[in-house]
DNA sequence: TATATACGATACTATTGAGTTCCGGATCTA
DNA sequence: TAGATCCGGAACTCAATAGTATCGTATATA
């Protein structure tokens, strides 16, 4: 949800008179808190940062958002979506193929920065439900869906079984993604990502452990 | 400049004379700061909390830990190993019996507990490379090493394939775990962690899908 | 028993940062 | 054009907290 369109963060209301807010300036802000939560983690974040990287006064930002929290939810939850589109999913003809073709290098740049995002939350989110819900749509469930959608389209086609746990299967790679990202602190490239598809994934939907003979 | 001669947080000496340092309250500290860091974050957390949690002066902390972070980060590497005994694993004959074998109550809350504290740390990680070690010795590795000794041992008795990605695999688990509880902020409990074996790990090492008829 | 040091408790200092207010200048509406 | 409100910027207030110092007391060594 973005701010409200005709009133700030404390509810004032379109001016009859004087200058009109300028909400070309808002991306700017958010676009800056996001950089800067990306760096320094939600309490290492201050106003003023924000503020300077946008370019803009600290009266601008209270002007739009009632505090720093509030700030932090709407740059999080405007974020959403921002790199994956779902009415463009792959379609080769095989889960692997799908699977294989979701691997983006841009797709993977663009994850890291979001977990860096998602490590300066963590403290947060087990205070603040709101925030957490806003982080988990915007930067966990949209790979989840894609993997989920992939799976589902392999069950109607015969592929896999309907049987297979799509919905725990289809968090494995945003999971061990976050996992080896944040705690085991390795890089994410695309042969971690082919072995999680080859050596997990596959084998999970009954599709035997084939020896990846080129195909990806 | 510091204040003691013959002791100090960066280099203790034993005095000559006097009183002696009661190390009996070190656990104590230790013990406190785990707790204060699992409610509040690294942030979160004061020394005076901490302090006053264990009964304690903030001058007996200062003459310990030179500062917040070195109290932290000894903290962490102190709890290593506090739960599991890598001596005791289940041996039921099956891989599937001893993954089950490793699910108890009092482990799925100790994990819980450590989970809170890596999330309360997460944003410092990126930071300092000496607590992100001591917290991934501490928290993750235990975890994931039960699960890969269990599949060697699986390999060495011919139950399943010596292909398979066991350290891959190993991961699996702490990683969905932390995930669900940290991100998707759904509970941990038997059945998810069951489905986690008879519908990912198992398959995935070509133990096909068998609906599982009251086997655990 | 005298001395040096540890202890818990508390007061203190210095810094940091959220949020507010004011400035001079720009811009929009009446 | 005039007044209201925006803008970036900077100064300000106020609360929180890391770290230091001190007090009265307890305890171990010589």
């Amino acid at each position: 949800m973005t701010q409200l369109d005709h009133t700030d963060a404390t509810g004032e209301q379109t001016p009859k008179l004087g200058r009109k807010r300028d909400h070309t300036r808002d991306a700017d802000i958010l676009d800056a808190a996001l950089e800067v939560l990306a760096e320094t983690g939600y309490d290492g974040m201050t106003i003023d940062m924000v503020a300077s990287r946008a370019k803009a006064g600290k009266g601008t930002l209270y002007r739009r958002w009632a505090s720093k929290g509030e700030l932090v939810i709407d740059a999080v939850a405007c974020m959403k979506n921002s790199d994956i589109d779902l009415s463009r999913l792959p379609d080769t003809g095989t889960l692997r193929g799908d699977l294989i073709a979701t691997i983006k290098s841009r797709s993977i740049e663009d994850g890291e920065k979001k977990l860096q995002i998602m490590a300066g939350l963590a403290s947060m989110l087990s205070r603040d439900p709101e925030l957490a819900e806003a982080a988990n749509a915007a930067i966990v469930e949209p790979r989840a869906t894609v993997h989920r959608m992939l799976m589902l389209r392999a069950v109607d086609r015969g592929e896999i079984s309907a049987d297979s746990d799509i919905e725990t299967l289809s968090h494995i790679t945003p999971s061990m993604v976050a996992y080896r990202s944040l705690i085991q602190r390795k890089t994410v490239d695309r042969a971690f990502l082919v072995s999680l598809i080859d050596g997990v994934l596959l084998p999970a939907v009954g599709l035997a452990h084939q020896v990846p003979s080129r195909v990806g």
